[in-house]
DNA sequence: TACACGTGGAC
DNA sequence: TGTCCAAGTGT
C-alpha cells in the first residue's frame, strides 16, 4: 500500500471538516500565524482564542510589539501559562524588527533563530504562513502517525529520527498541498484521533490505520512521565507572577510573601523569575514586570 | 537526554 | 477527585 493513499482522504476530510480558526484565514499574516503558534505551545485552542484576538488587536505587527516593554507582553499574556513564551514572543518581535525589517522571515533557518521558535514552530510558520514544504511534527501529528503508520497507541516521549523520516516520506510533493496536508493531519489529531478517546468511526483513514487494524492495542512501553504541580516551584512562580500581573505598578516584597508561606521556596522561585527576566528587582526593594 | 516550565478543563 | 492532557522550547 503506497503511503500516498492517505493524501486524498485526509485532504478531502479537511476541506469539509476543518474548524474556522482565525490564524487559518487567508488574510492571516505571518505575524498572526507566529503569535498563534507560540500561544498554542502546550495550550488548548479554546484558551488561546480570546488571548490571540486581544494580542493582535493591541500589537498587529512585530514593530508595534517591539515598541512596548517586555513586561507589557507578560501582563497581556494573562493566564495562558508558561509566561516565558510572552517574553520570547516579545524578543522575537524585537529581532524581527531589527534583523528582518519588521517582516517575519520566510526561511526556516531564520525562523529557527528567533527566540521561542523551535523545530516545530519554524516548520509551522514556514508551512502555514508561507506555504512551503516542511514536515510539521507536533503532538497531534506524532500521535496520528504513531497510530496510522507505526500501529501503536502513542508516539515516543521525544521526537525520533524515525518519526521525522516518516513525516518527510508522507509529505506531498507540491508545496502548497504539503502545507495543507500538514494542517490537515494536525486537525485529525486534534478533533478525531485524540489522545484519550479516538473517534475512529469519524476518521477518514480508519481503514488504513495500522493501530485500528491491530485492534487498538494499549500502549506498551515505559511509563509516561506524569507532571506534578501542587506545591512545586512552578506553582509558586505562578502565584508570584500573578501578583505582578494584576498590580498596576511595582509591588512590595510583602505582597509576594503573602501568596506563598514557605520562605525558602518562595525566594528560590523569585530568584528564578528574576533570572528568567520575568521579574525586575528594583533598587527601592520593590519588584516589577520587566521594563 | 531528561527536566523545568503554568494553567485549567475533561473524565 | 486525582490524573491526564493541551499546535514545545531551552538548557
Amino acid at each position: 500500500m503506497p503511503e500516498s493513499s492517505l493524501h486524498a482522504p485526509v485532504l478531502d476530510w479537511y476541506a469539509t471538516h476543518q474548524r474556522d480558526l482565525p490564524w487559518r484565514r487567508p488574510d492571516a499574516s505571518a505575524w498572526d500565524v507566529l503569535v498563534s503558534e507560540i500561544m498554542l505551545q502546550q495550550t488548548p485552542v479554546v484558551r488561546v482564542l480570546p488571548a490571540y484576538v486581544a494580542w493582535l488587536a493591541r500589537w498587529p505587527t512585530p514593530a508595534a510589539q517591539a515598541k512596548d516593554a517586555p513586561g507589557e507582553a507578560v501582563r497581556q499574556w494573562g493566564r495562558l501559562g508558561y509566561p516565558r513564551r510572552a517574553l520570547r514572543l516579545h524578543a522575537a518581535a524585537v529581532a524581527i524588527t531589527a534583523r528582518h525589517d519588521g517582516v517575519v522571515p520566510d526561511e526556516y533557518e531564520a525562523l529557527l533563530a528567533l527566540p521561542g521558535v523551535g523545530e516545530y514552530t519554524a516548520s509551522a510558520v514556514a508551512s502555514f504562513a508561507y506555504r512551503q514544504r516542511h514536515p510539521v511534527l507536533d503532538t497531534n501529528v506524532r500521535r496520528v502517525l504513531a497510530r496510522v503508520v507505526a500501529g501503536v497507541q502513542y508516539p515516543p516521549q521525544s521526537t525520533t529520527a524515525t518519526e521525522r523520516r516518516t513525516a518527510v516520506d508522507l509529505l506531498p510533493e507540491d508545496a502548497d498541498t504539503a502545507a495543507t496536508w500538514g494542517v490537515a493531519v494536525m486537525e485529525i489529531g486534534a478533533v478525531v484521533c485524540s489522545a484519550r478517546s479516538p473517534r475512529c468511526d469519524d476518521c477518514p483513514i480508519a481503514t488504513l490505520c495500522a493501530w485500528r487494524l491491530a485492534g487498538r492495542p494499549a500502549y506498551d512501553g515505559p511509563a509516561r512521565r506524569r507532571q506534578t504541580y501542587e506545591g512545586t516551584d512552578r506553582q509558586c512562580r505562578g502565584r508570584l507572577l500573578k501578583v505582578l500581573r494584576e498590580a498596576p505598578g511595582p509591588v512590595r516584597r510583602s505582597a509576594l510573601e503573602a501568596v506563598w508561606p514557605d520562605a525558602v521556596q518562595r525566594e528560590r522561585a523569585l530568584d528564578g523569575l528574576v533570572a528568567d527576566g520575568l521579574v525586575d528587582p528594583l533598587p527601592n526593594g520593590r519588584f516589577a514586570l520587566p521594563g
